[in-house]
DNA sequence: CCTTAGCACTCCTTAGAGATGAGTGCTAAT
DNA sequence: ATTAGCACTCATCTCTAAGGAGTGCTAAGG
């Protein structure tokens, strides 16, 4: 990829574009880039460049008497091999940190507010995947009666969710019983993570004594059933979609109506963002390579968060294609680290 | 109101009127008008009736040459005094209730699930409020030790909701300890309605013996954090908002963007939605009326929900003021029954 | 050999001019 | 009271022409 774009003055007239792009969100011609960026050579000279470019399948005209527009590969080799990330100043993290109103009360509405924050600071979309719960630790489980024979379980992770599943049970226990139960379990299952809790409770019922110890058994038997239900629900919180709208590219109703559709079938947001979940920082999905079919204009810039070393979910910004990645990428950054900071401390 | 429209023609002009444009969406003209609705007047008589309501406030014409569109007061009219309101058919019922995917797990899941029917059977937006914690009854409180001094509460109510906050305290206290405090809660609240265990924490905290137990001080100290937080958090589902997206009124992206910032701004729905909670049955706001600035095309169907005798929160549809209110007054009626009797069968 | 001025050419965009047609209000006859 | 007839209005559509941004190519100059 690096050596795709030989010439150094290439390099700089691609940058050029790519800006140019960024700022207008129009095609850009010869003249305009001769003029405004300093490269000392004609528009005709610049015009050899970029048909050199346009060969290479960096650019594209959209017909034959426009200026050029860079191509998801010219976007690609921007950021890898021209873009120099710099940090985000001191005076933006700080009002970054300041834009989180209130304290640290629950950590949904600390994911919450994240997303909202990434959407005020990039003027774009902000996204926060929820930890998955297969991931996390196990930190309580509790029963709560509801009705006869009708059992609520809450299973608290060590990320500070919360996660419930109503059921009904073949044999009615008192709030009392499953107290019982839930202390037995709350001792047995601690700091394992929930796949380990998932094997646990396997092997514990294919042991003998569970024939004959009744608590034991009634105590797997709940904790069977709420995990099973609850093992991967992962919600995802999105903010600030209108900020979308007043992308030029998206102005007309056909495209703006399959983003937010693509908005309202979360699914496939949630594997995306799952994929940058490994590889840890931050992660670039330009266009089509995000794999949502009909987003060929979106762009997704994700980052992981953790708590201590547990990396526990994903968050980013959706933006068009065309978005300042030389702001937002340092603002995902570094917004993910606050974020992982904040759980840090109160988890 | 009754007696705006006077002459039994005039009803069926306006009745047809309305009918034709909810079908089409364009001013509606006489001749239209006369062949297609068995008035069996000419289109010339028809256009003095129209002259009439015009006058009365019920229609008006975009422009001179153009047909003629109901006004809010028109709809008003039409339905407070002129639609009959059907039951669904069996069928319909029938097929609302398979709709509904997997079980009631989660009420949250339940209550977005319903939100997802409500959009697909109206073809707009449906939506559901979460219950009201301060009005709902106490049912369980719990307290989970995360770290030194740091304590999350979970706080179930009747509805089968959970609220969590998480705050720090002044002196770190054991999970054992935690576990003491929340039985005796437990005990102390139960039956409660979240407004009376306010005020019973309140009464006991003036209480003299509170100085001498420590139990209870602690129980009380860490229940009224949990509390203060929670108490007016209500969530909102919407679902199907690019439903919104297929209306010719909302073409233009202008309007669009209204819509959606609405929905981002959640307060002033819920505030809406909050309204016609005490009012039972169905509530229609039309346009204006719903006071949400600039969506005057905008109309709101409502109905509360319940769980036995206890009214919990509100559902409904968001949809142009040109919708179908003969069909999805129906739906939001018997969507909000059906939920009621599936809270009913599993709190 | 690279750079650049000049020029012909492309083709999108915009504005304006008719033409079309849906729909009205009014008048006069039934 | 109803209706046929007619003149009138005005949004919408189509077509054409002008304007202009931007290109590719050629030929001249460093």
């Amino acid at each position: 990829m690096e050596q795709l774009v030989r010439g150094e003055r290439a390099r700089r007239v691609l940058e050029a574009i790519i800006l140019e792009y960024i700022g207008g969100g129009v095609p850009v011609g010869s003249r305009a880039l001769a003029k405004r960026y300093g490269l000392n050579v004609s528009p005709a000279t610049i015009r050899n460049v970029m048909a050199d470019l346009e060969e290479l399948g960096l650019l594209y005209q959209p017909h034959t008497s426009a200026g050029r527009i860079p191509t998801e590969l010219g976007f690609r080799v921007y950021i890898d091999s021209i873009l120099k990330i710099k940090q985000l100043s001191k005076a933006d993290r700080e009002r970054i940190r300041r834009s989180y109103k209130g304290g640290v009360a629950r950590v949904e509405a600390l994911l919450r507010e994240t997303s909202r924050v990434l959407s005020a600071f990039s003027n774009q979309a902000g996204v926060v995947l929820t930890p998955r719960l297969s991931l996390t630790v196990f930190k309580r489980i509790e029963f709560v009666r509801l009705r006869a024979k009708m059992v609520m379980t809450i299973l608290v992770s060590q990320a500070g969710i919360l996660h419930n599943t109503i059921f009904e049970v073949n044999e009615d226990s008192s709030q009392e019983e499953l107290d019982k139960y839930s202390r037995y379990l709350n001792d047995m299952l601690q700091d394992l993570t929930l796949h380990q809790v998932k094997a646990r409770l396997l092997d514990e019922m294919k042991e003998e004594k569970v024939l004959f110890d009744r608590l034991l058994a009634k105590a797997l038997e709940l904790s069977q059933k709420a995990l099973q239900e609850n093992i991967e629900d992962t919600e995802i919180y999105i903010e600030g979609r209108t900020n979308l709208l007043d992308n030029p590219e998206f102005a007309d109703v056909e495209k703006m109506r399959r983003i937010f559709n693509a908005f309202e079938e979360k699914s496939r947001i949630i594997d995306l963002l799952d994929k940058s979940m490994s590889a840890g920082g931050v992660n670039i999905f330009i266009g089509s390579e995000s794999e949502l079919l009909d987003m060929e204009s979106v762009s997704f810039i994700t980052s992981p968060y953790t708590s201590g070393d547990e990396i526990l979910g994903t968050l980013g910004v959706i933006g068009p294609t065309r978005m300042d990645y030389s702001r937002i990428i340092p603002l995902v950054d570094y917004t993910a680290k606050l974020l992982s900071k904040m759980l840090e401390e109160t988890l």
